[in-house]
RNA sequence: CGGGGAGUCGUAUAGUGGUAGUACGUAUGCUUUGGGAGCAUAUAGCCCGAGUUCGAUUCUCGGCUCCCCGACCA
């Protein structure tokens, strides 16, 4: 990708009116575009790295048989009726007032549709378990939207369910997504602590969140220092310097921000909707229940809160936006042999080794903007050519997270596997 | 929803009861090129409505929007 064509560019000011670092460095770096408090835009760039973690999500779900579907963003009135969830303010109505849409709500959540969905396809107890997912803009009347992506009125959320047939059977699965959160997470940057909270307007029964710790964090949770035995502070009964109800370790009162979440249903929708089976026995029973978030966006916006410094972005490899950055300096067009030349020709045989590439080709740009463009997009690799490099056939390669910066050669570059698993693609050269 | 702050070119800001400067950006040309370079020219703006006034971007009132704190919530 070239920079020059890249849609959206990078603001040298901070916005006025943001002071969230999330919202800066996203904003500045034209990954994402406010269009109204707590609404965003994902522009190319932005919306490269919410589907890098769309992907690991999927990645994972599918990996624990999640099976990925789509449903409306548009909900009737007569499946929150059946739980009384209608009238629960967190809905936008939809605009239109006339009979037909005024009783359509812009979705907040799905357990009533997919159960209800669920009741023509569920009969008998060998219809389960079975997992489904979607991946899908949520619509919440946010009393006060802030902190960038950390809590707008619209999001994308992953959001999967679970039907099973016994109890055993879903805390089996509930075991299978908290591992499987715990690699997302993981993945994304992210150190997140399993922690033990409230279910507000989804169920009546504790759930539990993957937390990650950090000062900007809404929540406040207690954590054990030792094992990492957590509480939210909504129903803990610890306090700080507490010792540890697992392992008697510290307990510590932290700031973390909510990534994910566990929520174990029962039979709370599935009565509400008569989904029954046929148990082996002929007997019918309700189907058991579990529901499972992540939001896409406020994980976008907390790993860039855990992941930078003064001068920008620092994205986990797995979810930035390119793998390299690729920067030409001095360039002369028109020249033979010039660096220009020569850096389109690394780009396009970067391009051909299947790399992830932007290729900073800006000419009307100064060495010093285009360091400073490459350190707030936060790119992981940053590859310099320069007249200086050419005349030893090398680029400058360099890590964000690292200072050190090594000449490479150019043919040596386009063999770096640039991985981020197993170290450095230095090959400890370095 | 309570409290506080703020709305001026694309961005960041200055300023005024007589329609507005500056910097950056953008555009054109030339000179530059290893940490936001230089010269010249051009470009574009007072959140909305009502009131006061000869005249309102400025004053008053109302509204809207944005940010922050709290309550609520993923």
């Amino acid at each position: 990708m070239k920079q020059s064509q890249l849609f959206g560019h990078t603001l040298r000011e901070n916005p006025k009116d943001e002071t969230s670092v999330n919202a800066r460095l996203l904003e500045r770096g034209g990954f994402v575009y406010k269009n109204s408090a707590g609404v965003y835009s994902y522009l190319p760039s932005g919306w490269r790295t919410l589907e890098k973690i769309a992907n690991i999500i999927r990645e994972e779900m599918n990996a624990i048989g999640g099976q990925e579907m789509f449903m409306p963003a548009l909900v009737e009135k007569k499946y929150l009726d059946a739980t009384k969830r209608w009238d629960v303010p967190i809905g936008f109505e939809a605009k239109e007032k006339n009979e037909k849409t005024a009783n359509f709500v812009m979705g907040w959540t799905h357990e009533e549709v997919l159960t209800a969905i669920a009741t023509r396809y569920v009969n008998s107890y060998k219809d389960l378990p079975f997992a489904a997912y979607q991946i899908q803009t949520k619509f919440r009347n946010e009393p006060r939207a802030k902190s960038g992506l950390l809590r707008g009125r619209e999001f994308i959320m992953k959001d999967l369910y679970s039907f099973h047939s016994s109890e055993e059977d879903l805390k089996n699965f509930y075991e299978k997504v908290k591992a499987a959160y715990f690699k997302i997470f993981n993945r994304c940057g992210l150190k997140a602590v399993y922690t033990i909270a409230a279910g507000g307007v989804f169920t009546a029964s504790h759930t539990h969140e993957f937390q990650v710790i950090t000062p900007v964090g809404e929540d406040t949770i207690f954590v054990c220092l030792k094992c990492g035995y957590a509480e939210n502070k909504e129903i803990s009964k610890l306090e700080e310097g507490d010792k540890c109800p697992e392992c008697r370790g510290e307990i510590k009162m932290e700031k973390a921000i909510e990534v994910g979440n566990l929520f174990p249903l029962d039979t709370k929708y599935s009565s509400a909707f008569n989904l029954q089976f046929i148990n082996s026995e002929g007997k019918k029973e309700y189907v058991i229940m579990g529901s499972y978030g992540i939001g896409l966006g406020r994980l976008m916006g907390t790993a860039v809160e855990i992941h930078n410094d003064d001068k920008g972005i620092i994205w986990p490899e797995e979810i930035a936006p390119f793998k390299i950055h690729l920067v030409e300096i001095a360039a002369k067009q028109a020249e033979e042999n010039s660096v220009k030349e020569q850096a389109e020709k690394i780009h396009e045989e970067l391009i051909d080794k299947g790399m992830e590439v932007l290729y900073d080709d800006r000419d009307d740009k100064t060495a010093g903007e285009k360091f400073a463009d490459a350190d707030l997009l936060g790119i992981p690799w940053r590859a310099v050519v320069s007249q200086k490099t050419l005349e030893k056939d090398s680029v400058e390669l360099k890590q964000r997270n690292k200072k050190e910066t090594k000449l490479v050669k150019i043919s040596e570059l386009l063999n770096l596997k640039f991985s981020a698993k197993g170290g450095s693609a230095f090959g400890g050269k370095i």
